[in-house]
DNA sequence: GAGCACTGC
């Protein structure tokens, strides 16, 4: 079976090349083989003698699949010749000569052996999906090559023509294409551009449904939302078709919030007497891969995070995807057969507007974890700002992680790293989590720190109802549940676990409290693996108290890590430029001060809502972001006040932010060029005199959009009344 | 009444 694979007819090509050069790019598109085959060619080549074959992937089922394929190719036991290793689970011996493991797992290892020296080859799988992992790895390895690691050879592979990029980042390295193994897709325009394109989208689908022949049809959307929505449409329309007029159709929704029972739906085999639509999220672009699909429906549309270093803040914005995104969506429809794909844009849309490739997520993250990494790594002679990357972020977002890391301790005004900050580089949590935790363990509460940390390190745990009409019964499921006895977010979820604990870690449990297995098994998994890093790291002498949590002393040190960072936003608003020590940010703001040493211990949201409630006005200067529970009663409180023009109620301006999102979505950037119907009343609420002095407002998040609005407008204030 | 794409340590 191997032998049909393109790739092995170019078996002595790779092995000359790697022999040759230090680094090799290889093109390989979809169906090449190269995932599998390439490792098992230079195992051949006998370049395990001096060292593993490691090949990087950026998800954990491929790693762990593709290991198991090839051992089964190799007629070896999984585990021993060939192996894999993923968080939580390291299938690797002694024996191990071929090693899969996910990209984050090889940043971990370099933690630890900074030149690799177990490797004598380190393959960087699917490389053109420019994980912000791959990305860090990329540059990382072209520091090793050559010069400092002369016996470590690289290759990357990739699946687009973008080999050229990869090959003048790595000093002109040969590149090698290999063939692919896709069918041919006809690709179909719109004549004009659709206004609704989630209609169109179901218009099209039951065309192709009514008069083309058998094949499954793949839809791409942005979100769960419109899925369902897609779905209710494609549902009620079907229904209306004439019985026999054409064959039946099975209607299922695929994104990574589906129940996993659900998911697997899409992968069972397709029934020979009906179509199947299945509607999804880009989940189906890479990360999933459904068999049977002869129709492609492509919106063009895609639902991206990108963080603002200016606000400090993630948004979720629909974006337009990009050209070689648009190719990877039309080569779903090849993968069994020759297919069709519908683009609802027109071909000069496609040309002209459609960005090349999509930015890559290292320019729309943060980068906190990803510099206190490489300053952990103590690269000699390297300054992060000039840190080389494939695509370079921007200066911007390089200098907002120095200055988060920084604020939480973790490097030094001379932007060395702090033996605080060595310690939080090994744990696997966002840096400010990790500045918590080692403040928990300071103030001996780090049980509790460590359970909340892995609860928050798990998202969605609640059980998502899929009626309006049960949201009563949701109610009642939530009454079952700790409340967090007033003290916020974080201590419910410390309760919440406890009660599992002390349950046994049941399921049932679980489901009886609305609360998702699945979800807390993680957390489960995540608080052991933290307590044994941070063990391991303190050596066995963290203390614990005997008695129950000491809140206070648990709210305090979460502070640390959190509110920190809510003092740094202040201070930027209030145009320091250069990093301030904290007695500065006293001088600044004494709230900032009050949330860090307070004896109290008080968590920021709750302070903002207690100087509302004692003082009656903000005492919070300028803008700054609030996480937790208690944003709805400050929200409320502050809208009462004299911020009541702000937009309505939150609900009525997060409709018609959302309307207008939609009038505008194809053509809207986000930013400020174009600022919404919410963010021009917040502008105008701005500029109205609220208060005595500086015209300043604190919020809260969790309002999701709308305070994002706000802050989005307040900055650009700010910048006007500076000039 | 939040949450809302997808990964990963």
């Amino acid at each position: 079976m191997a032998d049909e694979l393109p790739v092995t007819r170019f078996e002595s090509e790779i092995v000359d090349l790697v022999k040759k050069h230090d680094v090799v790019v290889i093109i390989g598109e979809t169906g090449s083989g190269k995932t599998t085959q390439i490792s098992q060619i230079l195992h051949r080549a006998h370049f395990t003698a001096s060292g593993m074959i490691a090949i990087t992937q950026p998800r954990r089922v491929a790693a762990v699949s593709v290991a198991r394929r090839v051992a089964s190719e190799m007629n070896v036991r999984l585990g021993e010749e060939v192996g894999y290793s993923i968080r939580f689970e390291d299938r690797t011996s002694d024996k191990t000569q071929i090693k899969y493991l996910t990209d984050g797992c090889l940043l971990r290892e370099l933690l630890s052996d900074s030149e690799l020296k177990q490797y004598s080859v380190i393959i960087l799988d699917e490389a053109h999906e420019r994980s912000l992992n791959t990305d860090v790895l990329l540059g990382l390895l072209k520091r090793l090559a050559g010069r400092k690691c002369p016996d470590l050879k690289i290759v990357i592979t990739s699946a687009t023509l973008d080999g050229e990029k990869f090959s003048s980042f790595f000093s002109g390295c040969p590149v090698m294409k290999i063939p692919g193994k896709l069918f041919p897709v006809e690709v179909l325009y719109s004549t004009e551009q659709p206004i609704n394109y989630i209609e169109s989208a179901v218009q099209t689908a039951l065309e192709i449904h009514t008069q083309e022949g058998p094949g499954d049809i793949l839809l791409f959307l942005t979100g769960k939302d419109e899925i369902d929505k897609a779905i209710k449409k494609l549902e009620d329309r079907i229904r209306l078709l004439e019985e026999g007029s054409c064959m039946d159709a099975v209607i299922l929704p695929l994104h990574a919030s589906l129940e996993p029972e659900l998911q697997v739906r899409v992968f069972a085999p397709s029934p020979t007497t009906c179509r199947r639509i299945i509607v999804a999220t880009n989940i189906a672009e890479t990360s999933l891969t459904v068999d049977g699909v002869v129709f492609v429906i492509d919106p063009g549309v895609v639902k991206q995070h990108q963080y603002s270093p200016a606000t400090g803040m993630y948004s979720l914005v629909v974006v337009q995807i990009s050209r070689v995104q648009a190719t990877q969506r039309a080569g779903r429809a090849g993968r069994t057969r020759p297919g069709k794909c519908y683009r609802l844009y027109t071909e000069t849309m496609f040309e002209n507007e459609l960005a090349a490739v999509t930015v890559p997520e290292i320019q729309r993250s943060s980068l906190t974890s990803a510099v206190l990494h490489l300053k952990s790594l103590d690269l000699k002679e390297v300054n992060v700002l000039e840190f080389e990357f494939l695509d370079p972020p921007s200066r911007a977002s390089l200098e907002d992680a120095l200055q988060q890391l920084f604020i939480i301790d973790a490097i030094r005004e001379d932007g060395s790293i702090t033996s605080l900050g060595k310690r939080m580089a090994v744990l696997p949590l966002e840096p400010s989590l990790s500045r918590a935790l080692l403040a928990a363990e300071e103030a001996s509460c780090l049980n509790e720190a460590l359970t909340i940390a892995a609860m928050l390190s798990c998202e969605s745990l609640f059980v998502a109802n899929s009626k309006k009409s049960s949201s009563n019964k949701r109610d009642l499921e939530f009454k079952n549940l700790p409340d967090g006895k007033g003290l916020g977010d974080h201590i419910q979820l410390l309760q919440i676990y406890e009660e599992w604990r002390e349950d046994g870690f049941r399921a049932e449990w679980c489901e009886q409290h609305g609360v998702k297995t699945r979800s807390m098994m993680f957390a489960r998994d995540i608080r052991k693996q933290l307590s044994q890093i941070i063990q391991w790291e303190s050596k066995g002498s963290s203390r614990y108290k005997q008695k129950g949590p000491d809140l206070v002393a648990l709210r305090k040190s979460l502070c640390i890590g959190f509110s920190n960072r809510l003092a740094h936003r202040m201070q930027r608003h209030n145009g320091y430029r250069t990093l301030g020590t904290k007695s500065q940010l006293v001088q600044v703001h004494p709230s900032a001060c009050s949330m860090e040493v307070d004896d109290d211990g008080l968590l920021p949201e709750w302070v903002v809502y207690n100087e509302l409630v004692n003082t009656g006005r903000p005492y919070i200067r300028n803008v700054c972001a609030v996480e937790g529970s208690w944003c709805q009663p400050a929200l409320k409180k502050l809208s009462s006040l004299s911020v009541n023009k702000l937009g309505g109620t939150q609900s009525n301006s997060g409709q018609r932010a959302k309307q207008e999102e939609k009038e505008t979505v194809q053509t809207e950037k986000a930013g400020l060029e174009k600022p919404s119907a919410v963010q021009k009343e917040v502008v105008a609420a701005a500029r109205r005199p609220l208060f005595e002095g500086p015209k300043n407002i604190a919020f809260c998040t969790k309002a999701g959009d709308y305070v994002k609005d706000m802050v989005c407008c307040l900055q650009g204030l700010q910048s006007l009344s500076v000039e």
